[in-house]
DNA sequence: GTAGGGTTAG
């Protein structure tokens, strides 16, 4: 690269030229003609050299030491403003390997890449910083926070916020603010969010508006309208004014319960003092009734909405029409869906997204599939939530094709088929009796970091052993069984039967090993004696061993049948010796017929060895008896 | 000279 060149090129002593000198000619530079006769009078200083450089390699070469580091930076600002991402990268790096940079480079560097670096990158940049007083500096601390948090990377940020205050950082109130943002988006957010708090009063600050903002959005997404409402009253106690957000989200928080009468009395606190119910506001109390169940006012009040001209994008009758799909009154959103095609509405899809899930609910396969179809042809936006809603109206209305089609269109457009995806085509491949395509697909959901439900997976076992995919089925099984959950203890007979169906003996012994509590007895009769007919013959004693472990009694069927295996094959005498030395003291001993058919085949293991062994289980019988 | 928040829909 050009850059690395830079820095193979020596300078003499660094010198600083003076600043004043710099800025009295910036000003007039911009008529310097290169005709003119005044070379020094006019040449452009340094730093407006390396702004308007066309080629910004040769010019930090050139001039780069002359630049004091206000300069730089302000460079670096002027690229920023000027979209030159490319030259704010180039100049940083160049800063970073002639060590010409501040807390200011940093700070403001992070803030004009925020979008443009990933989040490692952001970590591995805020890792490398050399300057010792940047480090731990607050204003960079906190844009990186800022920035880590703003690509969702919520444990990666609190993990580096740690590790930030153990190398010194003193947080303040910016930097819990950051924070307690990041809680809105991130499961568990308001646990989190009120360790933040807790924290920021033990370190002696206090909360002012902003923190106040940020905790009720975190009450707000996480149904906590009790909680918001005490930090809303707590806030209006130490005589701070709530703004439109304040109030809008403590709205929000009473959507949770549906409260209406709460949230009626907060819009008229609202208005008297002095804030206008906005939008936002309107839409959001709409959401409140909607909740509640009162979808007359609900209707009244989209009227109203729509009189004052905040109904021109879907989404209020998105939230009317979802409260009706859910609650079942599929006919009444569909009602609302047309009045809006009607109108003209603005949408982007999701009003047809909830209909056509709607529809999927109440099982109208065939009005879901049509609206489907409408959508392919009138909208040329996709995401993953409408894609699950066409799969799930296509595959419950049986079009294989269609299907098929979407699934090529979300490979075509990068969509990552989420959670609900795998579910809706498991679910339909299952339904074709497509099991071993079932299978697939759950493995391969599996793998891209999804817990399939046990109960699909369960009858999916069933399937696949009824279709002779034993070892699909047992991968499943493992699957379920290593995914750190406790799962059903019926599924392990289920998986044992089939194992034992597809002779997968050596299996089958792992699973009952394992789970021997949760068999039953005829099934680990049946079991023991699949596995003393054809199983593993250096498995037999073991085998026989677990069994009696687990208080099943061996019965004379099954050593008859495992002796006669051990006859078959001479080599294996001594495992036959250690049988026969086991049983005694286990209370077992060989039935007449059995003793002669080892009799009879005795001189393959040495006469004197099995009549030895023979007599030593005779009386261990007779002292039994006679006890 | 640098850093923060907050509303609504599938």
């Amino acid at each position: 690269m050009e850059i690395s060149s830079l820095s193979a090129v020596s300078f003499g002593m660094p010198f600083r030229h003076s600043s004043s000198s710099s800025s009295s000619s910036s000003s007039s530079i911009s008529a310097s003609s290169s005709t003119t006769h005044f070379p020094s009078r006019t040449r452009k200083s340094p730093k407006l050299q390396l702004q308007h450089a066309s080629d910004l390699t040769s010019t930090l070469t050139s001039v780069g030491q002359l630049l004091t580091m206000k300069d730089l930076n302000a460079t670096l600002h002027h690229f920023a403003n000027s979209n030159k991402f490319n030259h704010v990268s180039q100049l940083f790096l160049w800063m970073q390997e002639n060590k010409k940079l501040d807390v200011y480079s940093y700070s403001h560097y992070i803030k004009f890449m925020a979008n443009k670096l990933d989040a490692s990158t952001m970590l591995k940049l805020y890792n490398d910083i050399q300057v010792e007083s940047a480090k731990d500096n607050v204003y960079v601390c906190n844009s990186v926070l800022s920035c880590l948090i703003k690509k969702g990377k919520f444990d990666t940020t609190m993990k580096l916020f740690r590790q930030m205050k153990h190398d010194g950082l003193v947080p303040d109130l910016v930097t819990y603010s950051t924070l307690i943002a990041g809680c809105v988006k991130v499961k568990d957010g308001y646990p989190k969010a009120l360790e933040l708090i807790q924290e920021l009063q033990d370190n002696k600050l206090r909360m002012d508006d902003v923190i106040y903002g940020a905790i009720l959005a975190v009450c707000a997404s996480n149904g906590k309208w009790e909680e918001a409402e005490y930090y809303f009253n707590q806030m209006k106690s130490e005589g701070r004014s709530p703004n439109v957000y304040h109030y809008s989200s403590l709205l929000n928080a009473y959507s949770a319960c549906g409260d209406f009468t709460k949230a009626d009395a907060l819009i008229q606190d609202m208005e008297s003092e002095g804030l206008a119910p906005n939008k936002v506001i309107l839409t959001t109390l709409l959401k409140v009734y909607v909740r509640g169940g009162l979808f007359e006012k609900s209707r009244e009040l989209l009227a109203k909405l729509e009189s004052l001209g905040y109904a021109e994008d879907e989404m209020p009758y998105c939230v009317l029409m979802d409260g009706l799909a859910k609650a079942r009154q599929t006919h009444e959103a569909k009602i609302i869906f047309d009045e809006m095609m009607k109108k003209h509405v603005m949408s982007d899809g999701y009003a047809h997204s909830i209909i056509i899930s709607a529809f999927c609910r109440a099982k109208l396969f065939q009005e879901a599939k049509q609206l489907a179809k409408d959508f392919q042809t009138t909208f040329d936006k996709y995401d993953v939530v409408i894609m699950n809603s066409m799969l799930c109206a296509f595959c419950r209305a049986g079009e294989m094709e269609s299907v098929m089609e979407t699934l090529r269109k979300m490979d075509e457009l990068a969509i990552s088929p989420d959670y609900n995806t795998f579910n809706i085509l498991i679910k339909y491949f299952c339904r074709k009796n497509m099991y071993l395509l079932a299978y697939r697909t759950t493995m391969d959901m599996h793998s891209k970091g999804y817990q399939p439900a046990e109960e699909l997976c369960s009858s999916l076992i069933y399937h696949l052993g009824q279709e002779n995919a034993s070892s699909e089925a047992f991968s499943l099984y493992n699957m379920l069984r290593y995914s750190k959950r406790t799962i059903g203890k019926a599924l392990h007979e289920k998986i044992l039967h089939i194992l034992l169906a597809g002779k997968l003996l050596k299996d089958a012994y792992v699973v009952f090993k394992d789970n021997a509590t949760s068999i039953s007895g005829p099934t680990t009769k049946k079991f023991a004696s699949a596995f003393m007919k054809s199983g593993n013959i250096n498995l037999i004693n073991d085998v026989m061993k677990t069994l009696h472990n687990c208080g099943y009694k061996i019965d004379q069927g099954l050593f008859e049948m495992a002796v006669s295996r051990y006859l078959g094959q001479p080599e294996k005498k001594d495992l036959l010796l250690h049988l026969l030395q086991w049983m005694p003291g286990q209370g077992y001993v060989i039935n007449p017929s059995t003793r002669n058919l080892i009799l009879k085949n005795s001189h393959l293991f040495g006469r004197q060895l099995i009549a030895e062994v023979l007599s030593k289980q005779r009386v261990k019988l007779n002292a039994q008896k006679s006890n």
